[in-house]
Parts: C-alpha cells; structure tokens; sequence
RNA sequence: UGGCCUAUGGUGUAAUUGGCAACACGUCAGAUUUUGGUUCUGAAAUUCAAGGUUCGAGUCCUUGUAGGCCAACCA
C-alpha cells in the first residue's frame, strides 16, 4: 500500500498548495456520483484517487450523490453505489446530496438575479439553443437577457411555484454570449421538471443545473479539491465565475482540477451501452461477470485489493490512455496468488487408469493448500486405481518441449505419484478414451524415498474419479474482440461482442471443495482462480474463472 | 473556420523543475520450482517533427504535425 511512488500531479498541486500556505487540516475531498447507474472500473479509478488522497493526507471525503436530474436518478442507484464503494474499502466522512443544498442554491439564484446576473429566459430550448450558435462564431442574445430585476424574481418564483409548464421558462446566467467557450454563452441555471425526486419528492419542480449544483456543492461543503475527469475542463471558467458570486474571502475557495479518465482495453464504460448489454440480453445483469461494473468484477472474483492496486499502478495523468488489461490481470493474480487455497479441478477430463494399482484401494494423500502461505496447512485428497486428468496433459508423443504425460515419459501426479504412460484406447473417430499407465509405489510424494526425490519434467493435477464432485465451471473471456469497441462511430459496438465470452463446462473436482461457500475463491491448480458463483444451489456448485494462471507454455505451443 | 487540453519504450506512468531518461505491466532469455504458477537474474525497447536558446533541452522559445474535448433545459 505504501510503495515508495513519485507523486502524480494532483499531488503536486496539493504539495504546492500546502507549500503555499493552504492548510493541511483544511484538506477535503468528494466523489460525486450521479445515482443513474452503476459504479465501473472507471469509477474506480476516480475513487480511488480521491479516497486515496482522504487517506495519504488524512483528510475526510465525503460521498455526495450528484442528484439533480430525477428524471434519471433512483433509490436503487444510490444504494449500489454505496455498497461498491464499501465493498473496495474507503469510507466517506458524510453521506451528502446535491439535493440537500436546494434551498441554499435558490437563495443565492435570486441573489443573482437581484445583482442582474441571471435571468429567466421564456424561449424554448431549440431556440436558446440556437442562438448560443458554434465555437467559431459568438452568440446572439436572448430578447428576454435585459428584462426588469422585478419581472425576473416574479417569473423565477412563479417558475418555482409550479405555474409553468416544463420547457417554457428557464433560469439563465448572465455571461457572455460571444466567448468561445460555449459553457459561458448564458448557461442554463435552472430548468422547471414537474417529475419527483427520489429524495426531495414533490418539493420542487425547479432543478439546477449540474454546473451551478455542482461547484456551489463544493464551496458548501469547503470542499478544497474538486477533482473531476477532463471532460470538464472546459467547465471550470462557468465553476469560477458561479464562485465568484457567492465566495466568501474567510472560506476555503474550492478548486476544480482535471485528470484524465481511465480507459481499459476491451471494456466499454459508456453507461448507455452497458445498459444495452444488460437490457438486451448480452449479459445477465449488471453484475454479470463479465461486465466492467464493480459489482460485476466483484462476482468475477476481483478483490478490492486487487482493484485498488491495479488503479495505483496505472497512475494519473492528463492524456488519453488505454490500459492493457494484461495489467489487471496482473493485479488480481497477484493478490489472490497470495490468498487463495490450491485445489485439483479437471475441467476436461479424460480417463487414467493405473494399471499396477490395487483395484478397490484408496488413499488420502496430504497436500499443502497454499505454498505461499504455510499457515494455510494442508488437506487430504482420495487417491485411487482411475483417476481423471486434462485432456491437454496427454499426447502419445510429443517433442522434448512437451513436459507432460506421453507414452515415453514419466510425470508426477501433483501430491501423490510417478506415473509412466503405456497404451490408450480409442473410440472408432480416434479420440482417446483411457490412459492407462504404470506408477511406482516408491515415489509417493513427501515420502523421503530416493524414488519419490527423483526430477520428472512434469506435474499434472488429477481427480480420484470415484471421489470425484461433479462441479459447472463458467469459463469468462473479454466481452469483446478489440480494444476499443466503440471508437468508431460508425460501427455498433455490439458487433464486436466476443461469442466465446461464456463457456460452461462440468468439472471434476476433489472431495473438499464440497464445503466451499459462495463467494470464496480457490486456485484450481495449474489453471487459474476461480470462485463459487451465488448461482450455486445445494446439489451443484458453480465457478466462475476470475482469471487464468499465467501459462507460458500455451504460449510456446501456439507460437509452434 | 474558434477556444481549451495532451504528446516520453508495445502499454501505463516518472524524471529533484535546464544536469547520466527511469519504474511497472507486457515481451524475450536464463535460474529455481512436486503448479510450464510463484520467486530470482538478465536482455531488447522510449522523449511527435523541424528549427532555435544553452556548456548542456524530455523540460525553455518558434513553427508545424497528430490526437482529444467543447455547440443538453445531461452529469
């Protein structure tokens, strides 16, 4: 957690701030989350700089929801969110809505007004739109920009009293219709939206606007960082001169600073388009395991650690990046690599019978179940005369790079013994249907015999076919085949949807897993992480793949 | 045809503010290994371009080039 790490340039800022005289305890941070849907990897990235920052500075965050459209915002939202951002381990120092500032931000609207700074315009949206015109050429003001103070405060509190209709009256700042920059042509302040809030309900039929909310949100709360993604950036003039109107010299003056966002290859985090995914049918919900959403990684078996780590490593800049999603999966292996159990799981079995083993015979082989963590202990696994191993594992001969079960070459059975390959049956197309093999009785592993020491190129992992616990494995893969899905705009992003995302196999697993609760990860040794699903019933246990081991030799062989 | 922002190995980020271009992931090679995992060692690979200032430029200046953002009563 505390790896010694150059500061990023938001923590320049806040070093030079506090060189500057800014003081250290004065130091406060917010993730605003508008409650229209559910957290993703992005947002993680914001909020891990931003809880991140609350924690390296010792400073409070507060959660404030972005609430200010309830055309698009619900109940169910806010408690996702909230449950996410527990669930990767940051607490907020309050829980806060835009939406608790109402109020405040209509006393200081009609302050505005009475200073001659704002106005309400009767024009419809189209028009209002129209004349604020392109970048390149300025504006043309509204005929309703220079009416009476008096006319002004009569229309806003009638617009509030609910004696319009929606879309025929708006609340405007008084800026400048010329800038090039097209947020300070008389941005819209307020907007009249008979619809209930999830929280204010009917209170209100007047909703302002997320740049007046939003910076005045900050200021309220002494807010002294307010960072936000670049898209803002341009925003930040409207974020100044909205301050500029109420600030108060003997309080903290918020400031707005921009990071880039985090993109990943092969997700999308386009809200639309995940809603899409879920809506039609691509995915099974939300947290489907293959969705980039928080609680979709959280049933894929991502651990907050591993998520969190992933966010530090990749850092915070100002340019448009793409993460290589190699990256994420170095985190979450890394971490679980460290905590997760080893078990045996076959998951494309094929019969291996040892011929010179007693029919009937069992035994209980001890194993270790983490060798990166000795405390985990050990376990017992049935061993018997057939058994089940990967299909992979086998091939009748092979070149010296192939260190596995042949008809020449010995292997160890990981935990138990050395087995030599002799014939194969097959069925009439020429696939083979049973391995049978001889072992030697003097290499049981832990044994100390010089048999048992002996080097074999290598070890494969195997399940008692007697003890076997039949298991469904839900093998994930990316979601889509390129990394930016949606980067062309002519192209529908559904079109890249990988159909091999999802596939489901029924494994063989060992005894012991039977006890394994849901949400618990495992390494199914050799193949990669795996956890139980919430799918799981009482007859079938149901794993998902969090993510493959590292397999240098899937490399090798495909480079063949 | 406006304004703003950004350009550093394949990818993502650093560089004590003008002083030997580094870290991580990935890639490749080797060692270790009862997981072709882990761990360890090593290698290849970087300053968008052209000028300029300077003893010295990733950093400053000029001119380009490329990419991104901005024209909701969304956030």
């Amino acid at each position: 957690m505390s790896e010694e790490r150059s500061l990023n340039f938001i923590e320049h800022i806040i070093e030079e701030d506090l060189a500057n005289g800014f003081p250290k305890e004065k130091l406060r941070f917010r993730f605003p989350p508008e409650p229209n849907g559910y957290l993703h990897i992005g947002h993680a990235k914001a909020i891990n700089i931003n809880f991140g920052l609350g924690l390296k500075y010792n400073a409070p965050v507060n959660l404030r929801f972005d609430d200010t459209n309830p055309a698009k915002e619900e109940q169910e939202y806010v408690d996702s969110i909230k449950e996410d951002i527990k669930w990767l381990g940051f607490q907020w120092e309050n829980e806060l809505y835009a939406s608790d500032y109402f109020q405040q931000l209509y006393d200081w609207a009609v302050e505005l007004i009475q200073a001659g700074k704002a106005y309400v315009d009767d024009q419809p949206s189209e028009v209002i739109t129209a004349q604020r015109k392109t970048p390149q050429e300025p504006g043309v003001e509204s005929p309703f920009r220079n009416r009476s103070v008096e006319e002004n405060l009569d229309l806003f509190e009638r617009m509030k009293n609910g004696e319009f209709e929606e879309g025929s009256h708006a609340l405007r700042a008084k800026i400048d219709m010329t800038s090039p920059n097209m947020n300070m042509r008389d941005p819209v302040m307020y907007r009249i939206l008979k619809k209930p809030h999830h929280r204010t309900g009917s209170d209100w039929c007047i909703y302002p606007m997320y740049d007046w909310a939003h910076g005045e949100s900050d200021y309220i709360e002494q807010i002294s960082h307010s960072l936000c993604s670049l898209e803002f950036k341009p925003h930040r003039p409207l974020y100044e001169w909205y301050l500029d109107q109420v600030y108060d010299p003997a309080k903290v003056r918020n400031k707005q600073r921009e990071f880039a966002r985090g993109n990943v290859g092969y997700m999308i985090t386009s809200k639309r388009k995940l809603l899409k995914l879920v809506e039609e049918g691509h995915v099974t919900g939300w947290d489907d395991p293959r969705m980039p959403t928080i609680s979709g990684l959280r049933r894929r078996g991502y651990t907050p650690e591993s998520i969190r780590n992933f966010w530090e490593k990749a850092g915070v800049a100002k340019r448009d990046n793409l993460l290589d999603p190699a990256l994420l999966d170095h985190s979450v292996r890394d971490h679980l690599n460290k905590i997760s159990p080893r078990v045996m799981t076959v998951l494309d079995p094929v019969k291996l019978v040892i011929t010179n083993y007693p029919e009937g015979k069992e035994e209980w082989l001890e194993t270790e179940n983490n060798p990166e963590d000795e405390a985990a202990g050990t376990r017992k696994v049935p061993f018997s005369r057939e058994l089940y191993i990967e299909r992979e594992d086998f091939r009748e001969s092979a070149n010296r790079k192939f260190f596995r079960l042949t008809l020449e070459k010995e292997v160890r059975l990981k935990g138990a013994y050395i087995i030599k390959g002799e014939r194969v049956d097959k069925d009439a197309d020429g696939n083979i249907t049973t391995i049978y093999c001889t072992y030697d009785p003097d290499s049981k592993s832990g044994s100390g015999t010089e048999a048992s020491q002996r080097k074999v190129k290598g070890t494969l992992h195997w399940v008692s076919i007697q003890h076997a616990l039949p298991v469904q494995v839900r093998l994930y893969d990316r979601l889509f085949t390129v990394p930016q899905p949606d980067a062309d705009k002519e192209k529908d992003f559904l079109d890249y949807l990988n159909p091999d995302s999802l596939k489901v196999v029924t494994a063989y697993a060992e005894p012991a897993m039977k006890a394994l609760e849901i949400g618990r990860t495992v390494q199914f040794q050799r193949l990669g992480y795996f956890c139980v699903d919430k799918d799981s019933t009482e007859d079938t246990l149901i794993f998902n793949r969090t993510v493959t081991l590292r397999d240098t030799w899937a490399k090798m062989d495909t480079a063949d």
